[in-house]
RNA sequence: GCGCCCGUAGCUCAACCGGAUAGAGCACCUGCCUUCUAAGCAGGAUGUUGCAGGUUCGAGUCCUGCCGGGCGCGCCA
């Protein structure tokens, strides 16, 4: 891992794709050759030892916590391990100076080489620098949006299909093989009562007797369209025709209403996804699991393990339901897995409850070869996140894991004032008003400036405006102006290649102001910082980075300004000028590189 | 009553597996456009990280107990 000798200026650079995690390497090396001079003892657990730039930028480029997490189990005092080790990294050719500081920190100053060095892998690499094989290839199932297909997507539903979209593109850049995918909930109750919003939709665009307005009827003008296709589809063949006649459900009107309605709803709901950018690849409906039997199977090999029983619950302490009566249930005993209580399957009427076909639903996902699941719900599920996971433990016999993200509400802003919403009243936002209003790209990026478990301010007008405020336009005016400084440079500079590869090989050493290396550091902590969002489960840490970023590129071209020798483009200069357009080229590849994981479009220009 | 999440500057929020003096933006004040887009940049003030203990070289971060807010708690999904 220790490279040949460099100095700045005269060796070519050689290539560096993740850098923090080289010198993660290059410290746990030295840590090893330390062990067989007998200064410590051998095998010791280096996972705890970091390295990573210090908060302090006076520090130097990097810090390594190395001594103190390794003194006890070394049993040396902390500074003693410090300076053995720092004497060590001292003398590698690309460290400049290792110091010991505080309690035993290891602060190191790089050759600015190392730096230089850096770039010109990033830029060899193009848009493949931060892809990472972390994952090695291992499965990854991400669950997002899942819901009843009975209405258009809301402003709600955006946030967890932005997560649950971003987390994928995560895995997939760090090396899982990643399945998008979306649970239609088409079992429950919900679809009964589409089923009848649709038949009076239906009756309606026939001018039949008008029915009375059904239980749990969904008012929304989008059920008119679809009463006036089913009579276009099938005529007035429902019209005398019993609901769900006894011998034979399935020949009744409901049976067709539901069917007809759920493909209509559905395709609004890919369309509007697909409106948004995203686009799933699994869509597995809860009535084809039931249908299959996948219940059954699950239930069965629950049973087998005795993780089946029937019992009563105790009605909730404090909070006792006005029509409880206790009952014998079919139970799950999640509380052998980390649950508060066991879950009930059925329903007094016989029927599953949600949580059966869901359970099911899982073991699917499984014998599909997802060891890992991620699923991606809205903040009322919390309480359902721990029977599911013991429902997943269970099934899989802790072979599988399920991850649960909880999306917090986004609360819809206009000028700071709160959106009054009621589906009632029909001033509900859906998501497509949204889009159409600011474009998908703003909604996707703003949706991932919160940790997905804080709730979230929407402010319509906030995230069109064109300031620092608005991070979505920040981060893009940094890319545009990269752009354009490199389409100046093409008119003004015709010598200079721009492709990447070609600007890898500009004389890079030229690049020694503080703010140039200082943006060399950002852009090196890309890899790192994917593998670092994509193992929290954190997709808004890209967010945070690409801010940063933009704002020390933004802080560079400025300074260019006042310091002239600064300017990127240096007519007296080209050698200057080549090394400099390599990393205006790494900010633009890397910003790019970041909004693609979020799958917003880089702009070009601003207008 | 129980469970989960949250509580950080006046406001909105960061803080990478426990790291050094807790950072940004907004708002307020002062500078910077004959220049690659000033839609920007530089500088100035801001803290008992809800409270009280504990763990340790070190705690916003982990543990315990309180306080405050959100979500949920059999036949909704």
């Amino acid at each position: 891992m220790r490279s040949e000798p460099r100095t700045a200026g005269t060796a070519e650079p050689v290539d560096l794709m993740n850098p923090f995690k080289d010198l993660k390497d290059m410290v746990v090396a030295e840590l090893e050759a330390l062990a067989r001079d007998g200064v410590l003892p051998a095998g010791l657990d280096t996972a705890r030892v970091a390295v990573e730039p210090p908060r302090d930028p006076a520090h130097g480029d990097v810090a390594t916590n190395a001594a103190m997490v390794l003194a006890k189990p070394a049993g040396m005092k902390p500074r003693d391990l410090a300076e053995a080790l720092a004497g060590r990294l001292g003398a590698i050719d690309r460290v400049s100076e290792a110091a010991v500081a505080g309690p035993g920190f290891i602060n190191l100053r790089l050759e600015p080489g190392f730096w230089h060095g850096c770039l010109a892998g990033m830029l060899r690499a193009g848009a493949d620098y931060g892809r990472s094989d972390l994952g090695a290839g291992r499965k990854v199932n991400v669950e997002y949006v899942s819901t009843n297909p009975t209405g258009p997507l809301h402003v709600g539903h955006a946030r967890g299909a932005v997560v649950g979209d971003v987390l994928a593109a995560l895995f997939e850049k760090v090396g899982y093989d990643v399945v998008r995918e979306f649970y239609i909930n088409d079992a429950g109750a919900q679809l009964e009562a589409l089923a009848r919003s649709v038949y009076y939709r239906y009756r309606e665009a026939l001018k039949a007797e008008p029915n009375p307005i059904p239980e749990g009827f969904y008012p929304g003008e989008y059920l008119i369209a679809v009463g006036e296709d089913l009579k276009k589809t099938d005529g007035a063949k429902w019209l005398g025709v019993e609901e769900a006649p006894e011998e034979d459900p399935k020949s009744g009107w409901r049976e067709a209403c539901t069917n007809f309605g759920r493909e209509a709803m559905m395709k609004m709901i890919k369309d509007d996804l697909a409106a948004l950018g995203v686009h799933q690849e699994v869509f597995t409906s809860e009535r084809a699991i039931i249908e299959a039997g996948v219940i059954e199977d699950a239930l069965d090999s629950l049973e087998a393990r005795g993780l089946i029983y029937t019992g009563t619950l105790d009605p909730p302490k404090g909070k006792t339901p006005e029509d409880w009566e206790p009952r014998p249930q079919t139970l799950f005993r999640a509380t052998e897995f980390g649950d508060d209580v066991d879950r009930p399957l059925r329903k007094s009427d016989g029927s599953w409850t949600y949580f059966a076909p869901d359970m099911a639903y899982h073991l699917d996902k499984f014998r599909r070869g997802a060891n890992l699941m991620i699923d991606v719900w809205g903040a009322d599920h919390g309480g359902y996140v721990k029977r599911m996971q013991a429902a997943v433990e269970a099934l899989t016999e802790g072979r599988g894991h399920l991850e649960v993200r909880i999306c917090q509400l986004v609360k819809l802003l206009r000028a700071g004032e709160p959106v009054k919403m009621s589906k009632r009243a029909g001033t509900f936002v859906t998501l497509r008003e949204v889009i159409d209003e600011v474009g998908k790209d703003v909604v996707r990026f703003i949706m991932l400036t919160r940790k997905n478990d804080a709730p979230l301010e929407f402010d319509l007008t906030k995230v069109v405006e064109q300031s620092r405020d608005n991070p979505v336009f920040y981060v893009q005016y940094a890319h545009a102006r990269c752009r354009s400084v490199l389409r100046h440079a093409a008119e003004g500079f015709p010598g200079i290649d721009q492709d990447p590869g070609a600007l890898a090989r500009a004389p890079l050493a030229r690049l020694t102001d503080s703010e140039e290396l200082g943006l060399m550091r950002r852009l090196a902590l890309w890899p790192r910082l994917l593998e670092g969002a994509a193992e929290a489960y954190e997709p808004h840490r890209v967010a945070f980075y690409l801010y940063d970023l933009a704002a020390a590129f933004h802080s560079l071209w400025t300074k260019g300004k006042d310091e002239t020798q600064l300017r990127f483009l240096r007519e007296d200069d080209p050698d200057l000028t080549a090394a400099r357009l390599a990393l205006v080229r790494a900010v633009a590849l890397v910003i790019a590189s970041g909004l693609e994981v979020f799958g917003v479009e880089p702009v070009e220009e601003m207008r």
